[in-house]
DNA sequence: GTCTATACTGAGATAGAC
DNA sequence: GTCTATCTCAGTATAGAC
């Protein structure tokens, strides 16, 4: 009668159970070689249980996703809080959080990386289906550059450039075999520093005409909305 | 006795036929939904006759990359031997002409995308394995720019990082929907034209140390080879 | 609503006969 | 080289216990 449809305590404690379990053997395994029978035995239910919390592996892969998203926010928060950073260390500080969250996770995130070449699936990283995390994680990065001034076109595709960049980071840190990291984060903070420094250059009189062909560029390409518009439908924006 | 492991005209056009009634599947259906069950039934074969010429349908997928690369290095070697084309136009050949390629191929290089996570898979589009693809298409792109005069440091990243920015046009290209892939033209025409006037800019004295930086970035992190060295092992380079 | 047990389906891949 | 028969196994469907 009451809490119709309303997940219980012991409901949410076994979904729970199920999705830790899961990536574990995730990272154990890999997650194409844990299967969902193997997820079920792990954790003491029967497969009909998995199924009935997940309805699928992907549905899991799904959860993580979601998970990462918000911790990843809340990381970034609570680090740019911190005062006196400059431009350049807030943008490294929202950077190595993502890699520390996703320290073990080199395989999860590869199978992730694997719907991005399908552009109708629920978990391709540029599809429609995943605009709402997209502009969420957009957002993410906007909060490193709240408080710079910036000429207004810069401003406008910044965010989004930065998030393109942190998906071609991803890719290199799924290849990236060192100990710890090393060449990744090595490799961000290069091109922080570099980018941070080229930024400096734009708006000298030489290189502002460049900046309104880039932003047009990257508004008819969809990369980013028309100014003082809503948003657009559609997964390339 | 004679032709040993030589594979005979018969077998060849056999392999040839699967290979066809493969791809006009995959176009038709995509790579997923057309089994080989599917693909033996359309060119009149049995299921282990298929599987004698193509061990899974990976290899089909291997064997389509195989024959893009060739395709459009021939392509790009035709269209830039019309004389009197700027730099400009040159680029745009070879973006152009591999857009023409895969025209109809949204799906199956979607299909493909899908292992550039999974760096020890064969297909891996930045791994270890296709090592030898990549220095060859690099080199597609080097065809390009090797009359124009450029600066040593540019003229050494640039065929890479005309690679990747490739890379991700086809990206773009997956989720493009609209008729004849125009805004993927015309994302292609913008972006190239922005990057040659920029180009031009590369040797004022307020650029160039900056060269020496993104250059150096770029080999630490493995995507070029140093300077005077053979090539290196492993997958980042 | 939560979960178990069991059986079915369909696709990739293989074995071995011809 | 080519076939048929078979294996494997992830995902699915279902009937019913609690």
């Amino acid at each position: 009668m009451f809490n119709k449809g309303k997940p219980q305590s012991r409901s949410l404690a076994t979904r729970a159970a199920i999705f830790q379990t899961a990536l574990s053997l995730f990272r154990r395994d890999g997650p194409d070689a844990a299967t969902m029978r193997d997820i079920a035995r792990e954790a003491n239910i029967a497969l009909g249980a998995a199924y009935y919390y997940f309805s699928s592996k992907e549905a899991i892969l799904q959860a993580y996703y979601d998970q990462v998203q918000e911790l990843h926010h809340a990381c970034v928060r609570e680090a740019l809080a911190q005062p006196g950073l400059t431009f350049a260390e807030r943008l490294k500080a929202v950077f190595h959080s993502k890699l520390d969250l996703l320290r073990d996770d080199h395989r999860i995130l590869g199978a992730l990386f694997r719907y991005a070449g399908e552009p109708g699936h629920p978990l391709a990283a540029f599809g429609p289906a995943t605009r709402k995390h997209r502009e969420r994680a957009i957002a993410t990065f906007a909060l490193a550059l709240q408080d710079e001034k910036l000429p207004d076109e810069i401003r406008a595709i910044l965010p989004t450039l930065l998030w393109s960049a942190h998906m071609g980071v991803l890719l290199y840190f799924i290849y990236d075999e060192s100990p710890e990291h090393a060449r990744t984060r090595k490799l961000v903070d290069g091109a922080i520093s570099l980018f941070t420094s080229l930024l400096s250059l734009v708006s000298l009189p030489l290189i502002k005409p460049f900046r309104g062909r880039l932003a047009n560029l990257l508004r008819e390409a969809g990369f980013v909305p028309p100014p003082h518009s809503g948003s657009l439908p559609g997964g390339l924006r």
